[in-house]
Parts: C-alpha cells; structure tokens; sequence
RNA sequence: GCCCCCAUCGUCUAGGGGACCAGGACGUAGCCCUUUCAAGGCUAAGACCGGGGUUCGAAUCCCCGUGGGGGCACCA
C-alpha cells in the first residue's frame, strides 16, 4: 500500500512546506516555506505542501484555509498537496493515521519502540540529573499484555539506545553530535492514536520521498532522534537543512502572540507581499554580491543552500519598508495605480486618480500611508500661518499674501490648465516681479494643500485640483491671511 | 540543571589565512539636485565579543572564557 515508487529521478529534489495549521502565516513560516519552495525550483524539483494537524487540542477550523491563502498571497505554488494529488497523499497527516499505527507497531516489533502505560506528565524530567529511562521500556511482553487486556490506555515511546551517540550533518549548521543518553525516549503515537510530530514528519518523509528536510533550528537538538528512528526503519537520512530564527531587533522573538504581524498583517499593513518575500529571503540568505532586489522568479534562478546564515537574523521594519518602496517604485505606473485606488477616499473620485497616483507611485512607502497624503485633496485642513514661513523659499506670511493677491489674475487668465502651462506662468510672473520661482510656489502650494508636504509641487497640485478649485483655494487662503495680517 | 547551536558597524550582511588600516545595504547626519516632500546623486560617522594558541601572516583555523539563542511535552 505505502510502498515507494520506483523512480528513475532518484536524485529529484523533493521539498515540503508543512505547517500546523494555526490560523495565520507566521513570519518565520513564511521563510521555511520560501526557501524550500526556492530549493525546489532552484533544482528543478518538487515542492509539497503537507499539513501537520496531529494536534487535535489546537486545530483550528478554517486555518488551513489561511495556509493556501498566504502561500497564494506569497506567490509560493505547490506541486503536490492536499488538493493535488501527486501520488503520495494523504497529505494531511490526520488522514494518514493508520500509515502511523502500522509503522508504529513495525518499530514495536523490530524493538525501536515499546508501549508505555505511564500517565501523562509520570516521566518529566527533574531539575537536575540525567533523565530517568521509562520503566515501561523494561516490561516483559507479558507485563504488556497482561496491560492491554486490563484495558489500560498507552503511548507508544522511541527506544533510545542507551550507549553510543549519534551523529550527523546538517546542510548549514555542519556536523553535530549528541550523546544517546541526553535522548529521551519520546511518544511516538499519542493515546488517541494521533502520532507526534516526531513521528510522523519521519514517517511522512520518507514516504514522499523528501531529500531536503527544510524546517526552524529549533528542530535541531530534537533530529538525532529522528536519525535514530530513520535508522531503526533502515531508511536513508534525508538531508536536513535548519534555518536560523528570525528575532526583533531587540533580540527578542518575534511572536504573533507578543503582538509581532504575521505575513498576512504585514500585508494589511501596506506591505506589498513580493516585498515582504523579497526581504524575508534576506533573512538569512545573502546571494553573495550587493543585490538586494529580488523579485521570487530571479530568486528562484539563484537561491542557494549554501549561502544560508547559522546565526539568528533580526526583523527590521525600517528596512522592509525600504524594500517597500523600492518595490512601488519597480510597479508600472498602472499597477501602482490598482494597488493606490482601495486607499483612495470616495471623495477623491471627483478628481483624476490616475494622475495623483503618478506622483504619489514615488512617494509611497507603505500602501497605508496613503490616505493621508492624499487627504488635503479633498479639503484643505486646518492649518497654522506659520505654515508660510520657509526660509529656503525666502517666504513669510507678508510675502505669501503679495503673492497669492499678485498671481490671482494670472491663473484666471491662463486658458490651458496644465502643469507645464501652469509653471511657465508662474515662473514668467515672478521673474517679472521680481521673485524667486521657489518664492512664488510656496505660498501656492501651501494655498492649495494646506500641509507641509505634497506629492508634487504647487503646479501638479493645481492641475489636478483644476482651474476653479485652485482659484478658490487661493481666495481663501487670501481670506486667511488677510485677516490674519488685519489688512 | 543538562544538552545543542550561534557570535563582523544599531540592524541585514560580504568576507572562507595574505587582495581588509574589513566591502555593500537599511537607518542616522551633511551636501547636491529641486516648485514642497520624496525619489536620485555624493559624503560622513559606525563593527571583526575577550583571552590564549597555530602560522612568516588570522575577521578567517583550534582551545578556553563571556554573551546570546534553542531544546529537554501524549505542542509542533
């Protein structure tokens, strides 16, 4: 039944991504998830998604749902899965419950596993001193019996052997040794009849066939003795690569119960996936040269096992949302257009969106920035007159109000109503007058916004707003300064 | 307590005995550009945890120390 094929592609890399399903992508999910997609296409294998639901106390309903949803957000596409069918499934493990129990009882037999009748929590370790051996593991098969008929409920445990050590290599940590006796015979097969992830991420492993066990280094002190099970069964060791953990920049965990996103927050957050796939591979992985901007098919062509980082990598905020940036600004002028109208308030409908978003697709850092930027298109908020003061411009109230009086007519009179037409007029108008450019566009573009900082200066500002809005805009903004002044 | 792992600018990293008075990026500061702010360009400050070895020579190899992290569940 649960034979493995014969496959001529022996060598064919063969990567899973298997996550429990807890109802959101963690960060650090996100990365395994990557990277073993990424080896995969590297190498021209296969990526598999398996879901590990053994748990049965911390399944929650509909959170695989968000694990095709983030995978799907995160542009990872999986070959074989849950619902595709690539000749080793089931791949939810709950599904697969009697392949464990079979193999369970095959290791009971051949001597690598033993029932245990003990309660739960009979066996936790002390605070100090070598851990106590199990005393089920020294029950006769009649003991056992006896027990069984009794109807006493039992696990199954891993027997450790209690000499020797063992030994092997990890794909970014090296070599690594661990002695027997710091193994502790784990539960393989809960009471339910659910295994553990112990054994069942062995079990399923092997049986489709993965070549490259990609999973969180706080596997690693745990896989000598999932080595130890391959041996009992006589399967071949895959080759384990443990990535490093991604903390915060305090060194702390990033947590999505200590209040840190997950991929589907940071998403919310105005992140733009490809971003935050582009950042998480630098998590880790360095590609070796001075690039940092990746889009998932370029990493796909050079990710490489051997550039991944041992030590532990912190999250920073700052510069994902550089790479944000860097990422709108790599968006033809339409896509960030579709991507800026959802943070367009209604009211900015009446103007051209398509314009706004040319100058703001520079700008952006975050998509969750932009209602505010955009904001003093609709109305023009309240503002202090210092606002007029800049000194660059070599601008003040005084000035600003000359201004505005000045190049009132100017604009009335202007047919075209553009932004090249606009700032050739202006700019005509102050030289005329005797101003600086910088001097008359200051006060106009404070006149029309009503904020420090626009995207785009006074004239873009004026073409979008059209000829009538501006001209009101600067009325007002007259109005206000000259009852300001008292003149 | 025991075991395992890690250690280059604040952060992500390059570096795998001489090419390193350690390179890039984010962030920070300054300048340029400029119709505000950005973007872009340029510049600056900023690191090999400590101590022993090995070697003609060590950020790179070894040992010890220190610091940090992970693991020791009928959770994954």
């Amino acid at each position: 039944m649960h034979r493995i094929a014969e496959r001529k592609e022996d060598f064919m890399v063969r990567t899973r991504f298997a996550p429990s399903p807890t109802g959101y992508m963690h960060i650090g999910n996100l990365r395994t998830a990557l990277y073993a997609y990424l080896t995969a296409r590297r190498n021209k294998g296969v990526f598999i998604l398996r879901i590990e639901d053994t748990d049965q106390e911390r399944n929650i309903p509909e959170a695989v749902a968000a694990i095709y949803k983030g995978l799907a957000l995160a542009g990872l596409t999986y070959d074989e899965g849950p619902d595709k069918d690539g000749g080793f499934g089931p791949y939810v493990q709950s599904e697969r419950l009697n392949i464990y129990r079979e193999y369970a009882e095959q290791l009971i037999s051949s001597g690598g596993a033993y029932r245990c009748f003990c309660k739960k929590g009979d066996l936790d370790v002390g605070e100090e001193g070598p851990k106590r051996r199990d005393p089920c593991r020294f029950l006769s098969p009649e003991g056992v019996q006896e027990k069984i008929s009794l109807g006493e409920s039992f696990v199954i445990r891993q027997r450790i052997p209690e000499e020797g050590s063992t030994h092997f290599v990890d794909a970014v940590y090296g070599e690594i040794t661990v002695e027997n006796s710091q193994l502790d015979d784990q539960v393989l097969l809960k009471s339910d009849g659910f295994p553990t992830y112990n054994f069942a991420n062995v079990v399923d492993d092997h049986l489709m066939e993965i070549t490259h066990v990609m999973r969180g280094q706080e596997y690693l002190s745990s896989t000598p003795k999932y080595n130890l099970l391959y041996e009992s069964f006589g399967w071949s060791i895959p080759t384990y690569v443990h990535l490093p953990l991604i903390i915060k920049e305090d060194g702390s965990k990033f947590s999505k119960r200590l209040g840190d996103p997950s991929f589907e927050d940071l998403v919310k957050m105005g992140y733009l996936p490809e971003a935050i796939v582009n950042y998480i591979a630098l998590l880790g992985w360095s590609p070796g040269d001075d690039r940092e901007f990746f889009h998932l098919k370029e990493l796909e062509a050079i990710f490489d096992i051997d550039r991944i980082n041992k030590s532990s990598a912190a999250f920073s905020f700052d510069k994902l949302t550089w790479l944000n940036g860097e990422h709108i600004r790599a968006l033809t002028p339409e896509a960030f257009h579709q991507l800026a109208l959802p943070y367009y308030p209604a009211a900015l409908l009446q103007y051209d969106t398509q314009k706004i978003s040319e100058l703001m697709q520079v700008r952006t850092e975050k998509l969750t920035d932009i209602p505010a930027m955009v904001a003093f298109f609709v109305a023009v908020p309240e503002y202090d007159l210092d606002m007029y003061v800049h000194e660059k411009s070599k601008c003040d109230p005084q000035i600003s109000l000359e201004i505005l009086r000045a190049s009132l007519p100017v604009l009335e009179n202007l047919d075209t109503w553009n932004n090249d037409s606009l700032f050739t007029a202006l700019k005509t108008f102050g030289t005329e007058a005797g101003y600086k450019t910088g001097t008359v566009m200051w006060p106009i573009r404070t006149a029309l916004s009503g904020v420090l900082a626009t995207p785009g200066g006074a004239t873009a500002l004026a073409e979008i707003l059209g000829k009538e809005e501006t001209l009101c805009r600067i009325k007002d903004a007259i109005a206000k300064l000259e009852s300001a002044s008292g003149v």
